[in-house]
RNA sequence: GCGCCCGUAGCUCAACUGGAUAGAGCAUCAGCCUUCUAAGCUGAGGGUUAGAGGUUCGAGUCCUCUCGGGCGCGCCA
């Protein structure tokens, strides 16, 4: 209908009597969806753009339009209101076409083909498996899960991925971390070096260590990590080296494997409990052992966009649009981790999707200018790489700010929220709000309250429309779509325009949301048309003696039935039939 | 010091990307269960959109400055 709309009033201002229509090629006319029914269903503010360019006042401009109008099927009239607003009033019988189309289409209702808006990547997460997820983390879950089910409703064909930062410093910590945590449980009481992750979680990756590896444990018994001269930097290198020399590098190298596919394991089981699921896990370790880094260095070196300084290797990213020259290569040979992301994104490109999609925390926002030069020397463009950023949770419990940190052990851990108010709530909670801004978060409150999660009152909604319809059934009346659909124009009182008027909006909402690439739209939108129904619930009995106005109340609540669970299943919430 | 993000009701957040009277939920106050589930409904109070200029038919939204907060500026990951 909007596009028809779009259409009528191009034509129309077409047909204006006007000298010069140069303007009009390019003019972008908008037909929105009106907030407030007085001012009809669909308005245009085209008139008051065009006054400037016509010169005229934005009201006689509009007035024209209109009586230039050819009158359509469905349009019942079409008003003009100060300043300059083109209003559009459907007829009954049009508005009321969306309840069937509802109906026939239940879940496809809204959804675009899938595909035809071309193939995504889309990553989030990725957090460093060096431990649990924590309540921050939490946030990427569920709105990166949200988001890639909300762009495949429109069309997109999409596919997630995990990155797994499974190499580097990072890990060879981790596993020193959790060494001298099980040295400590067979005899030596020593305090770990500054820089070793010191969480209760590694307790029990040490015992399983004990257990298959004590032979392994004996000789390090004698060492001492503990450096309090030197940096931490300095401290745990030695550590790191210091061990490996010991047990080996291969035997090092196998043991840091085996932690990371525990922790893996856990983050996979936890984001799996939250309802949250991936298509592929990227090992950085395998691709770097498969050689993509060494490859795309040497393309690099082709294009001759590499230099040493220093001792060590440089990439031109100031070339494109970088703020300063980025080293892929340190001076003792090995690889940074920009190198391991040029790499990685280019190997995303090569797998032929048309476009990446990176959910990252609003710490990183200073990475994507480099990340989109690495992509664009190495000949793709950078615009095929998008970057959404989340911003952070702040964690209170009452006014005190939790500090959160892995390496301390300090943070909340994302299973302990959804363990204490449970998936539904928890999911909802975080995509209700806008991922660009920052979120306060109490988090006592959040376990206290969560019976007033706006949640129940959506799932609340959904699940009084199930108990009617299965009155319905008990009191053996049956429904007769026939009888229902020929008298829709029945549905007349305040609440039934209003939720007719909401359901209408939903595809717009999904394309809009997707666009722009935002869950809590929805969110907000669920709770809006939850309001509208539990409203309406209040205000009219639907199983009422009139045959014909029953069946048409009917179809109605059967048609927000429908999209609130389609809604819901986007947001990863359940849609129960009894509460 | 330079760069990015933000500031909306007592609290937590919206506002269809520049549209019509800035909206919800908590919290507060007053009503509604004999009738499809009260996890609900109906109503009330609460705002100089941090502040000051500017752009235009029209600004919470765009521009400049001030104040206040978050984050980033490694041969860390």
């Amino acid at each position: 209908m909007n596009k028809k709309i779009t259409k009528i009033i191009t034509a129309s201002i077409l047909s204006l009597d006007t000298q010069d229509q140069s303007w009009a090629e390019n003019l972008n006319i908008e037909v929105t969806q009106t907030k407030d029914l007085s001012h009809g269903d669909f308005s245009c503010n085209v008139a008051m753009r065009l006054s400037k360019i016509l010169k005229l006042p934005p009201l006689d401009i509009a007035k024209k339009i209109i009586n230039a109008i050819e009158t359509t099927d469905g349009i019942e009239k079409i008003e003009v209101a100060p300043p300059g607003f083109i209003n559009i009033f459907l007829t009954k019988s049009e508005k009321t076409q969306i309840l069937k189309k509802i109906l026939s289409k239940d879940d496809g209702f809204a959804t675009e083909v899938q595909g035809s808006k071309g193939s995504i990547l889309l990553e989030f997460v990725s957090s460093n498996p060096t431990g649990p997820l924590h309540v921050g983390h939490g946030r990427h879950a569920a709105f990166g899960d949200s988001l890639a089910k909300l762009l495949r409703k429109a069309g997109h064909k999409v596919e997630t991925e995990y990155y797994i930062n499974d190499a580097g410093r990072q890990i060879d910590i981790l596993l020193v971390s959790i060494l001298i945590k099980a040295l400590n449980k067979i005899e030596t009481k020593s305090d770990l070096p500054r820089a070793c992750y010191q969480g209760e979680y590694l307790n029990p990756i040490a015992d399983e260590m004990i257990k298959q590896s004590r032979d392994l444990l004996t000789p390090l018994l004698t060492k001492n990590f503990l450096k309090q001269d030197v940096s931490e930097d300095e401290e745990i290198d030695l550590a790191i080296l210091s061990v490996k020399n010991t047990i080996g590098d291969e035997m090092f190298e196998s043991l840091s494997s085996d932690i990371c596919n525990i922790t893996i394991n856990t983050i996979k089981e936890d984001l799996k409990r939250f309802g949250v699921t991936f298509d592929h896990w990227y090992s950085e370790r395998s691709m770097i052992n498969s050689g993509l880094i060494s490859n795309s260095i040497n393309d690099l070196t082709k294009k001759n966009l590499l230099y040493k300084q220093e001792g060590a290797l440089w990439l031109k990213t100031t070339n494109y649009n970088d703020d300063k020259d980025r080293v892929v290569l340190r001076d003792d040979g090995r690889s940074t981790y920009f190198a391991s992301d040029i790499a990685y994104h280019a190997d995303k490109k090569r797998r032929g999707y048309d476009q990446l999609i990176n959910i990252l925390g609003s710490d990183h926002h200073g990475y994507i200018g480099r990340l989109k030069a690495g992509l664009a020397s190495l000949g793709f463009s950078p615009e095929d790489l998008e970057v959404v950023l989340v911003q952070f949770i702040s964690l209170y419990r009452g006014k005190k700010k939790i500090q959160m940190s892995t390496r301390s052990g300090e943070f909340t851990p994302m299973s302990e929220l959804y363990n204490e108010v449970g998936v539904d709530a928890a999911r909802f909670f975080y995509v209700s709000k806008s991922q660009s801004q920052h979120l306060d978060f109490d988090l006592e409150l959040a376990k206290q309250t969560n019976n007033e999660n706006p949640v129940y009152y959506i799932q609340y909604a959904h699940a009084r429309i199930c108990r009617v319809l299965s009155q319905m059934t008990s009191q053996k009346i049956s429904f007769e779509k026939e009888i229902a659909e020929k008298n829709l124009d029945k549905l007349t009182t305040k609440h039934e325009v209003e939720l007719i008027a909401k359901l209408s909006g939903y595809p717009a909402l999904i394309k809009q949301s997707a666009n722009n690439k935002t869950v809590h739209t929805l969110a907000n939108y669920l709770h809006e048309l939850a309001q509208l129904f539990h409203s309406y619930y209040g205000a009219e009995t639907f199983l009422i003696a009139d045959k014909e106005l029953r069946n048409a109340r009917v179809l109605l609540i059967k048609a927000v039935q429908i999209i609130l669970k389609n809604g819901l299943s986007i947001i990863g919430v359940s849609a129960p039939s009894k509460m």
